[in-house]
DNA sequence: AAGACGAAAGTGGTTGA
DNA sequence: TCAACAACTTTCGTCTT
């Protein structure tokens, strides 16, 4: 694309053919219209020519950097292009002549398709930024296909309930990501979400609770008993510690022990406890540190299982 | 010395006026 | 928007093994 020049608003190409109708030696490709015309006759010869370089032109290594978006692929939706003629409120015709009025509803009627295929095309966009996005958050931190589409799909549900609207696609997105997340029990938390976004964790969270709340998404309280595993296979402990462990949150659910604490705490308090029984104790370090909750939580949690359960440990 | 325990002050989020 | 509040964290001193 060597020869590309720029004439007024039109991209132009000098082509090395001639003209099969006249014989004229100047062909123009028009990149606007799409079509390579003889600027003798004016005869069209070519249409849809397809463009596949960049829109851009960059002059520097690192404007090329900066301005290259190919990378990592879109999912599941390319967003559409197209019906961006703009039709004018129809009074006069292209060449001024005043319009009859059966022409003129029709016109109108092509007018508000139109208006609406915009309507749509701005969510194809907005969607073509959250998408990217997304992709980068998911690449770092390695989120599943699955979780992606899920991600996808909750944030196609912000906008139709105008949450987008006013807020940053980028939080929006890390919010539908994290919904995502916890739907399919992914384990990522809100913090190492919010980290790879501008906006921060305060305001992620809060477009999480908005999410919930305008769109009707339900997500399951979490499950202290979700984070044995977890905490257990850090720790190297038996499966006969993480199904005691398990044991102990069913009757502490059983007693109304568990509302209003961090499931995380109380999974560790109950994995510490289970290791103690079974004797492959871990310290209450260790345990706080595999959870990621501070030793004292574990402690509050761990008293409040051996009062609640009144459970024979040797407290010494 | 390491681990467990708990008091006190600080932090960030929720709730209700 | 603000204050009250509960849960959790940080920090630090004391006790136990």
């Amino acid at each position: 694309m060597d020869s590309r020049e720029k004439a007024g608003r039109e991209l132009i190409d000098t082509l090395p053919e001639k003209c099969p109708v006249c014989g004229g030696r100047r062909l123009i490709r028009s990149y606007e219209r799409g079509e390579v015309s003889c600027a003798q006759c004016g005869a069209v010869l070519t249409e849809k020519i397809i463009d596949t370089g960049p829109e851009w032109r960059a002059f520097t290594p690192e404007e090329k950097m900066k301005r290259s978006r190919a990378g990592t692929p879109l999912i599941s939706i390319a967003p559409e292009v197209g019906m961006s003629t703009v039709i004018e409120a129809p009074y006069k015709d292209a060449f001024g002549r005043s319009i009859d009025l059966k022409k003129r509803l029709e016109i109108l009627r092509w007018r508000k398709w139109q208006i609406r295929s915009q309507a749509h095309s701005s969510m194809e966009r907005n969607l073509t930024q959250a998408i990217a996005d997304l992709e980068r958050i998911s690449n770092i931190l390695g989120i599943p296909t699955n979780v992606k589409e899920e991600a996808i799909d909750t944030y196609r549900k912000a906008i139709e309930a105008g949450l987008v609207r006013g807020r940053s696609i980028e939080s929006v997105i890390a919010a539908s990501i994290y919904t995502a997340c916890r739907k399919w029990k992914v384990p990522r938390t809100l913090e190492e979400i919010a980290k790879y976004t501008k906006a921060g964790r305060k305001d992620v969270s809060r477009c999480y609770r908005l999410l919930l709340r305008e769109t009707g998404i339900r997500i399951p309280l979490p499950d202290p008993a979700d984070f044995v595993e977890r905490i257990s296979e850090t720790l190297k402990l038996s499966g006969i510690v993480q199904k005691r462990a398990a044991e102990l949150i069913k009757k502490a659910r059983e007693l109304r022990l568990t509302s209003g604490k961090d499931p995380a705490g109380m999974a560790a308090a109950a994995v510490y406890i289970a290791a103690l029984l079974e004797g492959e104790k871990r310290t209450q370090r260790e345990i706080a540190h595999a959870a990621q909750v501070t030793e004292v939580t574990v402690r509050n949690r761990y008293k409040e299982l051996v009062m609640g359960l009144k459970l024979d440990i040797p407290l010494t």
